[in-house]
DNA sequence: AGATATATATCCTTTAAGAACATATAGTCA
DNA sequence: TGACTATATGTTCTTAAAGGATATATATCT
């Protein structure tokens, strides 16, 4: 009776909050862990593991490009920004969300009636 | 360069939607997989497996119980009813909902500016 | 008899999420 | 100097949900 809602996996949308966040310049991880923590679907902490294997498979793929940063104080850090691909696929999970909240409307109206 | 956007596994929210359905009234298994496609979470079909799998499991949990109905035509039913338990689930089910609902618009305006 | 619709259920694979852990640099302070 | 903290990036292992294929059985229709 484990009583778990929203259960095991929710939907946290790490993927197009890193995109967002990029979309206003270039960042980097342990910055956009700061920030995509205001776009709400994280209650709490944001696992610095998802953040970094997310950016490092979104640059494989060519979504976003990095390049070192070793002028700053501290540790180098790994500096990305958002490609032109990077930029269509935000917006294809745009679509995707914008069905998802009519979705999720539609069921939150009906359960009220 | 996968590309898939929504990617692997989208929130298809088929708990509350067997709650939602059973909300109206005892149903069963296959009937299920036609009513609940009607809630917008899935794009064309519902994989039976997942319904009976999330109806199984549901049972072991006391959130629905079930019985068997031999009567209709066809081979024999196994009807399932939510429980008062089963209520509570669903409306905490429909407050992470309203949430992630809220998160998701809020996130699209921001987007659109 | 064979095809189709109804109905339930199990099994295996894939994959994202969760979480713990490892590494490294630079500044602060006792 | 040595310890501690903040900054910063990464790897690795486990878990759990989703996806999908497949098996079984009954009744009806032609």
């Amino acid at each position: 009776m484990s009583k778990k809602v929203g259960g095991g996996k929710p939907q946290r949308y790490v993927q197009p909050s890193l995109l967002m966040a990029l979309r206003s310049g270039p960042s980097y991880g342990y910055q956009l862990i700061q920030t995509i923590g205001e776009y709400g679907f994280l209650r709490g902490d944001v696992p610095p593991g998802m953040v970094y294997r997310h950016l490092r498979q979104m640059d494989e793929e060519g979504v976003v490009n990095s390049k070192w940063d070793a002028q700053g104080d501290g540790p180098a850090k790994r500096i990305y920004s958002i490609t032109p691909e990077g930029l269509e696929i935000l917006e294809a999970w745009i679509i995707h969300m914008e069905r998802q909240r009519n979705a999720l409307d539609n069921f939150i109206k009906r359960y009220k009636d």
